[in-house]
DNA sequence: TCTGGGGTCCTAGGACCC
DNA sequence: TCTGGGGTCCTAGGACCC
């Protein structure tokens, strides 16, 4: 059997773990840039706020119910979720971490396996304070379903519960109740096209999908949604996956807080994130040879640009000199005057361990430095910026080498709105809690 | 006038996930 | 005024091979 593990609203859970006020009160956390909601209490789902709402839509309805509003604050929730997932894997041998709030791990043990969740979580909500919902099945599609029925217990009236935190659907009849009061767009994998696809054939239901003739589906969609038809009768398609994969592709980007025209504060802005992804390729080990830029404006705009592009290199790097380089000259290429950009990014791919980058025949013109050189001087930039804080030291925007050394706090337009922060309680020394012992 | 059959690899774009 | 960020996988079609 197979477990699926999912923190309750994880994001406002992190929240109230250091913040005991927001207890039994509405509460939200926004997305980036304080854009959307992404999570939320249930009293504030109670209220009718949705998932997905843009913030600037429900400003005044928060503050008329007195909702508490929270930007997000995802190296607290990273922390937080190390701590749970650790737990989860010190008990099971076979840990997948799926998300950032949910796992799933294979259960052997036929009669127990409810106890054993439920003492699980028990020891969870004791240890890291996060309380949590394990839905059991016999296959990742119908233990995401089982999962669901915990949090929405309304819908499933004949359902009856044995714990209110773990759910095992054991009877057939109850698995094609369950089935038959689930939509079949809340079936992991359909998303909205396919569910468009789904109910215009009349399949309304998960039942129906399961019951559906699964070729001529796939003829249309393709075999992911037969794979998930399989799932829901009880085959399984997807084992577990206890290996990190190997990462692909390695994006950084973000919405600027507010628009703007001019193509130096977007460069500004790039080098910033450049600098982000090169950190990141460093500490997973890896070369890339690809180098993909893109710059939008808001799709919601009346005039709308997107454009990417990519260049390629003879051999993988890691060099941020050679990246920027090659960054900056792609922005100048994408940049059009006269639209109003909403969010640029850089995104590197085609990786290859250090051990497998291929020496090119003719030489890469563009590269002057030796591989170890390079890994070398990044690692000594983030040593600096982790003692004396995030952004102190990196390469100047207009330079091809040279670093600066920042000492001021820049608050310009690309910098991201993030007006209700909490403190990083776990994760920064100055922010640790301070208790009062009288 | 009339031009085969059987492959592989790469890429862009779509769809999906949290 | 204001609508997130970071990923993966699949597919169709193009380009190429003999």
């Amino acid at each position: 059997m197979i477990a699926l593990l999912d923190c309750n609203n994880f994001y406002v859970s992190c929240e109230r773990l250091f913040s005991p006020k927001l207890k039994n009160k509405p509460v939200v956390v926004l997305s980036n840039n304080d854009g959307c909601v992404i999570s939320r209490s249930n009293e504030a789902k109670e209220l009718g706020i949705t998932m997905g709402e843009p913030f600037f839509k429900i400003k005044k309805i928060t503050k008329n119910l007195q909702i508490e509003v929270l930007s997000s604050n995802y190296s607290l929730y990273a922390d937080i979720s190390d701590r749970i997932m650790s737990i989860l894997k010190k008990k099971f041998l076979e840990v997948e971490v799926y998300s950032i709030d949910e796992a799933f791990f294979y259960l052997n043990n036929k009669s127990k396996n409810e106890i054993i969740c439920s003492e699980i979580a028990k020891k969870i909500l004791k240890w890291v304070g996060i309380p949590v919902s394990i839905g059991i099945a016999k296959t990742k599609t119908l233990a995401k379903i089982s999962n669901r029925v915990i949090k929405k217990k309304s819908n499933y009236k004949n359902i009856k519960f044995k714990y209110s935190n773990v759910l095992e659907i054991k009877s057939d009849e109850d698995l094609d109740y369950v089935l038959k009061n689930t939509k079949v767009a809340d079936v992991w994998g359909v998303g909205n096209r396919l569910s468009n696809f789904l109910v215009n054939n009349n399949i309304k239901s998960a039942l129906n999908l399961r019951d559906s003739n699964e070729d001529f589906i796939k003829k249309e969609k393709g075999i992911l949604i037969k794979k998930t038809i399989y799932e829901l009768r009880n085959i399984k398609c997807y084992q577990i996956e206890k290996e990190l994969p190997v990462k692909k592709s390695i994006c950084v980007s973000r919405s600027f807080g507010s628009k703007i025209y001019d193509y130096e504060h977007i460069n500004r802005a790039l080098i910033v994130y450049v600098h982000k992804a090169v950190i990141k390729l460093i500490k997973n080990n890896l070369f890339c040879r690809s180098i993909t830029v893109f710059l939008k404006t808001s799709r919601y705009d009346e005039k709308i640009y997107s454009n990417s592009k990519t260049y390629k290199l003879l051999e993988a790097t890691c060099d941020i000199r050679l990246i920027w380089k090659i960054s900056k000259d792609i922005l100048k290429f994408l940049y059009v005057k006269a639209f109003a950009y909403n969010k640029v990014g850089i995104i590197l791919s085609n990786f290859s361990q250090r051990k497998e980058i291929q020496q090119s025949l003719i030489g890469d013109k563009l590269k002057n430095t030796t591989v170890k050189n390079e890994i070398k001087l990044m690692n000594v930039i983030e040593k600096i910026n982790k003692k004396f804080g995030e952004g102190k030291i990196r390469l100047l925007a207009n330079s091809d080498h040279r670093f600066f050394y920042t000492d001021e706090e820049p608050r310009v337009s690309w910098q991201m709105k993030s007006a209700f922060r909490s403190a990083c309680y776990t994760t920064n020394w100055y922010d640790i809690p301070k208790v009062k012992v009288k």
